[in-house]
DNA sequence: ATTATCTATAGATCTATAGATAATGC
DNA sequence: ATTATCTATAGATCTATAGATAATGC
């Protein structure tokens, strides 16, 4: 679907790269500071550019700040099924990945929902959409591995389980004090899965 | 423990009221914009006071976000405590106000951890302290409506309710998908009685 | 000739400070 | 005389734009 001439791909392959460079950097510094804590200069500086040429790549902040958050969204969920797809019990997979103190740690690597769920909420809805197609994705594996047939009956298990996911390791990075941190992302752990494998509801 | 001399009192109490309606209008504005949306310009002007005299008044903008942040949470849990207390289901009380639509739309007088979660995770050891004890005082309130006699267990309990609570109004108000709003928020509610329910575990 | 990226800058806003003003209490 | 609050401003940073530069392809 390329409808460029081919006469100018190398200069537009490196317009290219550094188009994705600065997502990526974006996708990260976002992620660290809020989306308000980075401002264009320190991130295209973060893809060795300079601020000027940002709005020949994007529309505006909020553009590249819906972008971002597409990619990382997308890069979370592929996450989850990987880890799932890869393991014999894919449910504690997924909590060992998700509710660890390493994910409790990194925090530009980490679940975009953790990282700016508040700052999101915020948000215009165009980037808002990429949190909200991020949070179905997410529900369609958790729904997978929910131990029950009714699929609404899934479906709902899997929004509670997300929640939980999402709520405990927000709230292990807010504390300070450790002890308790650890303890909130081990009830959290225990709890998914007795949702997980709960029979009978209503 | 009033140790300054009585004869200034009039200036002394109209000073202590503007602080105080700082405090308050700085309470719902980062709730509202996140911390770094709302500069102290607005702050003040929504205090009907100028930008100047804030640093009579605070050491900092920081300062001034962890006392709004004391306050919010410190508000939240009284809340918490309120509808327990007047009502023959304090539990079911507690979530009506909590995973509520009413709840998801106020977002500038709604729960601090929801509104600013991922915000209060980047922010300063002083800033963070008021959302930890915030948080501590409302697992207290829920650890009192889990039906668990082990003490543990029912502190273990409380986390996974908290983490689910938060998590779930967090997610419901990034959603632009009403439908899958609401039904985040129903489902929720129902897993947080049946964690309060649970007798068993490990 | 085209175009990606650069330097430079506009104009607004940010946190923080300095010193003037005005109101109260002696 | 004291002091809360004001106006004014410093100096840094923010998003966004304009026009120069340099590298590639004809």
């Amino acid at each position: 679907m390329r409808s460029g001439p081919k006469t100018l791909t190398s200069k537009i392959l490196v317009a290219e790269a550094n188009r994705e460079t600065v997502i990526n950097v974006a996708n990260r510094l976002f992620r660290e500071r809020g989306f308000d804590g980075i401002g264009l200069k320190d991130l295209m500086k973060g893809a060795g550019l300079t601020q000027g040429g940002f709005y020949k790549q994007f529309e505006s902040k909020d553009d590249l700040a819906a972008l971002a958050s597409r990619r990382a969204m997308e890069s979370a969920t592929r996450r989850w099924f990987s880890v799932a797809a890869s393991s014999p019990d894919p449910l504690q997979a997924v909590i060992n990945l998700y509710l660890s103190r390493g994910h409790r740690g990194e925090t530009g690597d980490g679940c975009p929902l953790v990282a700016l769920g508040s700052d999101a909420a915020r948000q215009s809805p165009d980037v808002r959409k990429p949190f909200q197609d991020g949070i179905k994705a997410h529900l369609q594996v958790l729904e997978e591995l929910m131990a029950i047939k009714d699929h609404d009956e899934a479906a709902h298990k899997a929004m509670a389980a997300l929640s939980l996911m999402v709520g405990a390791v927000t709230l292990s990075r807010i504390l300070t004090d450790q002890k308790l941190s650890d303890r909130l992302l081990e009830a959290a752990a225990a709890e998914v899965k007795r949702i997980a494998a709960s029979e009978q509801d209503d």
